[in-house]
DNA sequence: GGTAGACCTGGACGC
DNA sequence: GCGTCCAGGTCTACC
């Protein structure tokens, strides 16, 4: 079945799908010229969906093999919506990127949505696996959570969804450390899956704009395994562009751009970017650094 | 509030 | 092939 999806203009899917490394992350899969998007998802449910993304005019096209209920459909939609920023607006910072030849091409690429996963507490569990790391130990970490934990799409046992906090909560430390890779990283996403499993946390709750940027902040820093840097990735994936993911990258790329080289920290790396304010972020994730 | 050391793994390097 | 060192953020204990 196909589903059809709106998006606000401009928006271009491969601009969303180059904008991080997400897309090399099990279950994502896109291959060049990155003009679709396959992901694999557990609906509320119960149902395991595997799902192929296209442009439209004017959106987004879904297709899947089988069909679904009317609540299926609308639920999947909300989460397609979501991961893909579909009603998202640039209009202030297309303006103001047009007079900087280092954003120049983000207006004329539709860039600035930064792809999602289907939930929040998915997006958390990557983030952490992506610190203190190298991004090939990122992708052997999430594709190992995949495999032991998540469920396949009935007859196809290779389309494999994320697994969701429920089952990711009755796994055992010693096999996340060992043979999921995790780790020291493993209690503390095994704390996490218990937490959000049960009424303790809603990590989905942050998902509504209406909260304060600094009490999202607040909360995301008070998860075990997430700090300042983790903490700014996952505001930006939240849609709050006002926070800067410093990490070594940022530090070595800001030093090279803005100080001859000479080393720098986290508050020049603000500093190099504070014109920006709330979407200082994203000027930083948009900045042509070559 | 700031800092040092531990955490864990893979990759680079020297032998 | 083996051992050593280093990079990558966060946590905890300590000052």
């Amino acid at each position: 079945m196909d589903l059809f999806l709106p998006a606000r203009q401009p928006f271009l899917l491969s601009s969303v799908i180059r904008s991080h490394g997400w897309c090399e992350l099990a279950p994502f899969n896109s291959q060049e010229p990155y003009d679709r998007l396959e992901y694999v998802l557990e609906l509320d449910g119960g149902s395991v969906v595997a799902i192929s993304l296209q442009e439209a005019p004017g959106g987004i096209s879904v297709t899947l093999d089988g069909s679904l209920t009317a609540e299926e459909q609308s639920e999947l939609a909300d989460k397609v919506a979501w991961m893909l920023g579909l009603d998202m607006d640039f209009t202030w910072f297309y303006e103001h990127a047009k007079d900087e030849p280092k954003l120049a091409s983000a207006a004329r690429q539709a860039r600035g949505r930064i792809l999602r996963s289907a939930t929040v507490f998915e997006d958390v569990v990557r983030t952490i696996l992506t610190t203190n790391t190298t991004w090939s130990g990122t992708k052997r970490m999430v594709k190992a959570l995949v495999e032991l934990y998540g469920r396949a799409v009935e007859g196809n046992a290779e389309k494999i969804a994320f697994p969701t906090a429920l089952h990711l909560a009755k796994a055992d430390v010693e096999t996340l450390r060992k043979d999921g890779k995790l780790g020291y990283r493993a209690p503390y996403v095994l704390e996490l899956a218990q937490r959000s499993s049960s009424e303790e946390l809603d990590l989905e709750a942050l998902k509504e704009n209406s909260l304060p940027v600094d009490e999202v902040r607040r909360r995301l820093l008070a998860l075990k395994g997430v700090g300042p840097y983790a903490a700014a990735n996952l505001l930006m994936l939240l849609g709050h562009y006002g926070a800067i993911p410093v990490d070594s990258w940022a530090l070595k790329m800001v030093s090279q751009e803005f100080y001859s080289g000479v080393p720098v920290g986290r508050k020049e790396v603000e500093s190099s970017f504070e014109r920006w304010g709330e979407w200082q972020g994203l000027a930083f994730w948009l900045w042509d650094w070559s």
